[in-house]
DNA sequence: TTTGTGTATTCTGTATACAGTATCCAAAAA
DNA sequence: TTTTTGGATACTGTATACAGAATACACAAA
């Protein structure tokens, strides 16, 4: 007889901290003017401050928080200029995973994607936060795809730092067909098989998200 | 009178652990062998676990470290479909690097490379951890000189996970002529100015060092 | 010998205690 | 009023204590 393995992994009470802080950032409950206090966290959670305290600091690490001078962390927020280097950041893992599907360029692959596509743009009435998830889970299929671990992990590092702002989503009135467009294109860039080709798609995608996102701060 | 700010940034002793472990790693007194205990680290560095216990977690999140099954941590060891996930993050990176460097082509900044490239080629009788070491800052002042944190970050951590191995440094008897001659290469190639051009000419170095390495293991 | 089982040991995860430091506040001085 | 200054307060960083879990070990049984 063979039975499973049962410790799939040694959860400890720090990652669960950790889980729920992140979510309670994407989904808004945790906003720009909210204090974490370890004493406080600890007490509503019902646990000491030292599990507490190693989820915060795994959050400051990944630039998620940030110290607050009155002490605690408070979300981390970034200039006009960081914006930018976080948007090359994602052109550089993106445009690479792009590279590396085209040179694959494996049918049932192709396939997963653009089910992906259809399925995650099908929203009724989508909010901003909707259409930022939506968008992060079709670009992080891409990502998953290529099977590259150290890939992926970048991937959510950048994304996560951009969550508490939704800032790949500064699209509020854009509509959605406009968008589905796009990522076929994207879609379409490697299916021709084309490494540089894909790559360059991509990264002029990002490029004009950004640009968007610029036009939206100014506006 | 305008006296300097002191507290430059608040240092706390896991800093320095962390700091003294990756310095350790990196100069071979940890090696493959070694098993890093919790209390046996406090009691050789007279302090308290807490401290040791947060350096300890952060470099198994950065993947250098891995937890032991006897308990304590060990060097993170790769296998081979790693390595070359791992090649391929570096190609993201270091890749988007030359893209914008290139789109820069600014004559300082490429002056700039040139010296730091002849300065670290220069090494009387080098080690395979001299090279690696001397390599790596030349890479490094390419993604520097972006100013682009996010990259830089990057960078550091994929090259930090190798640091236990060498790993990018498998050239034991390539000679550094050749060496320098391909540094200069990367340099041209951001000289003129075409940004896909500098891309896959990093790439392609790249990916020579993985087949190198992959010879390497082999052989 | 090999195999199994109970016990000791080791090491971790979490809780708690304590001291130091930075901010805030309120009362005294200008 | 405005400014200064002493102390209360709030929070953190580090040390220590404790319980639980996993591994290693030793001894008995086959």
């Amino acid at each position: 007889m063979a039975l499973k393995s049962i410790k799939s992994e040694r959860r400890r009470l720090a990652d669960e901290v950790y889980d729920q802080l992140l979510t309670a950032i994407t989904e808004g409950e945790i906003g720009p003017d909210d204090r974490l206090v370890q004493e406080r966290l600890a007490a509503e959670l019902q646990i000491s401050r030292t599990p507490i305290r190693e989820a915060l600091l795994r959050l400051e690490q990944e630039g998620v928080l940030a110290t607050s001078a009155r002490g605690g962390f408070v979300l981390y927020r970034m200039d006009e200029g960081e914006v930018k280097e976080l948007y090359q950041a994602r052109a550089a893992i993106e445009g690479q995973a792009a590279r590396i599907l085209a040179h694959m360029n494996d049918p049932q692959i192709n396939a997963m994607l653009r089910r992906t596509i259809e399925t995650e743009e099908n929203i009724a009435s989508p909010t901003v936060r909707d259409y930022f998830e939506a968008n992060r889970k079709i670009h992080r299929r891409f990502v998953e795809l290529v099977s590259n671990r150290y890939l992926l992990e970048m991937f959510d590092s950048v994304w996560n730092r951009a969550v508490s702002f939704q800032l790949f989503a500064a699209i509020e009135n854009a509509d959605l067909s406009q968008s589905l467009g796009d990522h076929m294109n994207l879609l379409a860039a490697i299916e021709t098989g084309d490494k540089s080709h894909a790559l360059e798609t991509f990264t002029a995608h990002i490029q004009e998200g950004f640009e968007l996102q610029l036009r939206g701060l100014a506006g």
